[in-house]
DNA sequence: TACCCAATTGCGAAGATGTCGCAAATGCCT
DNA sequence: AGGCATTTGCGACATCTTCGCAATTGGGTA
């Protein structure tokens, strides 16, 4: 289980759960491991932005042994399969989430506030990028910093 | 030199040349030192986004003994009192250019590619922001990613 | 069901980036 | 020229992440 998803692999691919995830990675050449699985519960179980660690320990309350590097490596392979992304939130570690559950963020530089926001926000971003510089933008991965309203 | 400049004491301020950025230093308390100066040579000789290791090497070749601690406290130092800027590119290392010439920037994810782009293709994305969530972004500290007309 | 082998894991080391403490050196004011 | 606060060189440390490697383990096959 070492290489990308292509997107055309994926029409009709259904992450909707811990099983259905693990099928696809048998699917492709992975093992269902419980390491694997417990991480993949945890992940479907909260909608919060967790880093590396934080799912470590998450993962540990239930598997002791599970070691850091493993939750590393594991998120890095269930990222290639597209059921997982990571999000930069500013400085500080990084985070990681179902990708279904991805949406864009705000990040206040002065307090550390964090807004989700929807993506219709950036449909005017993203037009413009479009047609002017021909790039498509991804508003999920990287944060937007400023200020929020109580900062500024 | 330890404070942030305040906004109202920046009236008037002028950061056009090497000399003039020395002579608020040393307003502010601050030295006049020979690595102080080289680094804002470099900074005001170029228009490239150096990391804390190019700056370091950029300086070296005239000041060998400049420590890479020296170059991260210098930038640190320039920041606080608005006379350079750091943005992040993506994964990687911080990098650092004179805030009069910051801007916002696009980045492919898939070949690396780095698009520089006028502050007006932000306004709609700014407006919307404060409207809808009282936030004033900041386009220019981190790179928004995605893919580049030929990557995607 | 036992076997086999590639995939995965635990573990520690190492890499990348940035920060810090401290004693020695150095601007700059008088 | 002297005094002293600022700065510096240097190495250690902090944080986040990746890697090498030998041992373990999932799961298809006989």
């Amino acid at each position: 289980m070492s290489k990308p998803l292509a997107p055309r692999d994926q029409v009709g691919v259904d992450f909707s759960s811990v099983d259905n995830v693990l099928a696809l990675v048998r699917e492709r050449g992975g093992r269902a491991t419980s390491s694997r699985r417990i991480l993949l519960e945890v992940l479907f179980d909260t909608d919060a932005h967790l880093s590396a660690e934080d799912l470590a320990a998450a993962v540990q309350a239930r598997a002791p042994d599970v070691h850091l590097s493993t939750i590393y490596r594991n998120l890095d392979d269930l990222q290639r399969l597209g059921v997982i992304a990571h999000t930069h939130l500013g400085h500080g570690p990084s985070t990681y989430q179902l990708a279904s559950l991805a949406h864009a963020h705000f990040i206040c530089e002065e307090c550390g506030a964090m807004i989700e926001a929807p993506d219709e926000l950036f449909a005017g971003l993203a037009r413009t990028a479009k047609d002017k510089l021909g790039f498509t933008i991804d508003p999920h991965h990287f944060a937007i910093l400023g200020r929020c309203g109580a900062c500024s």
